[in-house]
RNA sequence: GGCGCCGUGGCGGAGUGGCUACGCAGCGGCCUGCAAAGCCGUCUACACCGGUUCGAUUCCGGUCGGCGCCUCCA
């Protein structure tokens, strides 16, 4: 296709945006973090997997190869408290909740990502690039722990646009008064096995387990290479999460981890005062994604992520979703009435604005105005090829909206024929009788001009 | 306190130096036996105070308010 627009993304290091530049082959490698699993997800935990999810399509209509990676963190100081409380192995804990995130995530509809590692899958990658960081000084080993010397990385702190004189690492602060670690800053790349821990495995400083941070590294390098297009997750990664991974790879490799980093806004909670939080597990105002799943159903779901930009906050509410239900409902009625085939000439501007959109900061609120300009306009044509429709619904993974409902039954016939029938000889008692009748049954009763119909009742 | 982001019509939520975003909801009308859907119209906003400008919701400064990160967190 000639003349697309080129595509842009904001970059969360230098604060602008910036042209995506896809290998000569067309090949562009996304990594997404993923979830640690000692419990099950919530829809903000699910906010980031729709979005990468869906960039992922839309990069492969502009003609392009993606690879999207999203990783699984299977071993954590979290994983191994829960499973304490529970009684039960870490590795059990980590292993159902793996199984319950897949399922959940599948039930987005979305496809699985080309690449789900674990982290537990990559301690070979772990310790080699935790070797190379030793071995170029940016890190040491004390006591079987290994720690990331901050101040070995001048342009530490680049990405989250942090003065490094102020900051504090948190993690393992208390370790500082004992000597282990050279400075506050420092953070563990390992960590020695401790009692209590049911997984470890041995590396040359001794027998333990990997920190968050360098999993990250190590996993997205060992599948997308280093200095791959995107890196992205949810903004409270930025620090430190992702200011330690581009450290670490930096220092390891000599070389950037990623061209852009991405990252989408926080879901949100409405409390009772009408303000709104955060939507975390440590806030405890969660809504598992399930949950929401079996409330508003996949497809409104999907298209209230597309509402709003994804680097805004977006607030989750009752009220919002179904106004997002709604409108899917009638891009669907319309979508449903039209046939396969080539859209006309006339509709193309619509359906360019929607790519073009996306192609604009991945902004798919302003491409859903481009959407409903489509919607609006083949209203007013006689029954044209909904090809361009089905091609902007697929990028949310909508396309299934349009598919023909269930059929009416015999009996639901009947009760229609009966009302036409009712309506004939005026006796509007009757026909208002069976109409209830019919949405009873889960029909809605439409009287067009070539007579009634019924479609599913919303 | 530091860093980042944001304050848009009843609600959600884009965007722009001058031209109605869009959606949901409401209201009036057309259509309809009544409805539904659709169509037309309507309510038509940009926190506040300064500044730049012929002109600012859009740029700059300040005030107030909100959110995120700075501790595990998508």
């Amino acid at each position: 296709m000639p003349d697309e627009p080129p595509i842009v993304i904001h970059d969360t290091a230098s604060g602008e945006l910036r042209e995506l530049m896809a290998g000569d082959d067309g090949s562009v490698g996304i990594y997404a973090c993923g979830p640690t699993v000692y419990n099950r997800i919530h829809i903000g935990n699910a906010r980031p997997f729709v979005v990468f999810s869906w960039l992922k399509r839309f990069l492969d209509a502009r003609g392009l190869t993606p690879t999207l990676v999203v990783n699984v963190t299977d071993v954590n100081d979290k994983i191994y408290a829960a499973a304490a409380q529970q009684g039960i192995p870490s590795t059990e804990l980590a292993e159902a909740m793996t199984a319950h995130y897949i399922a959940d995530t599948d039930a987005l509809g979305l496809g699985r990502p080309d690449h789900e590692p674990l982290a537990t899958e990559t301690i070979d990658g772990i310790i080699s690039l935790i070797a190379a960081l030793i071995e170029r000084g940016a890190a040491y080993a004390v006591d079987g722990d290994v720690y990331f010397r901050v101040r070995a990385d001048d342009r530490y702190g680049s990405l989250s646009h942090r003065d490094v004189e102020q900051m504090s690492q948190g993690e393992d602060d208390d370790l500082v008064g004992t000597g282990r670690k050279d400075d506050p800053l420092d953070f563990a790349l390992w960590k020695a096995q401790k009692d209590g821990e049911d997984t470890a495995w041995d590396a040359p400083w001794g027998r333990g387990r990997p920190g968050w941070h360098i999993e990250c590294s190590a996993m997205a390098e060992e599948l997308l290479g280093v200095g791959f297009q995107i890196h992205g997750g949810g903004s409270d990664l930025v620090f430190p999460h992702h200011e330690n991974e581009a450290a670490q790879t930096r220092c390891a490799r000599g070389a950037e981890l990623a061209q852009i980093w991405m990252h989408n806004g926080m879901l949100e909670m409405r409390s009772a005062g009408g303000a709104s939080e955060k939507m975390a597990k440590s806030v405890g105002n969660v809504t598992l994604l399930p949950d929401a799943i079996a409330e508003h159903g996949r497809d409104a779901l999907l298209l209230f992520f597309a509402t709003g930009h994804y680097r805004q906050p977006l607030v989750y509410a009752r009220e919002t979703v179904a106004a997002a239900a709604a409108r899917l409902a009638r891009i669907a009625e319309l979508g449903r009435s039209l046939a396969d085939g080539p859209s006309p000439e006339a509709l193309r501007p619509h359906r360019d604005a929607f790519f073009a959109a996306l192609a604009s900061d991945f902004n798919t609120a302003q491409a859903l105005e481009a959407l409903a300009a489509w919607v609006r306009e083949a209203r007013a044509l006689d029954g044209p090829g909904r090809d361009d429709l089905v091609a902007m619904l697929s990028i949310f993974g909508l396309e299934n909206v349009l598919e023909a409902g269930a059929e009416p039954e015999a009996a639901d016939l009947e009760l229609l024929t009966a009302r036409e029938a009712a309506r004939a000889a005026k006796d509007w008692a009757e026909a208002d009788r069976l109409r209830g009748a019919l949405a009873e049954r889960g029909w809605q009763v439409r009287d067009g001009a070539d007579g009634a119909e019924l479609v599913p009742l919303r």
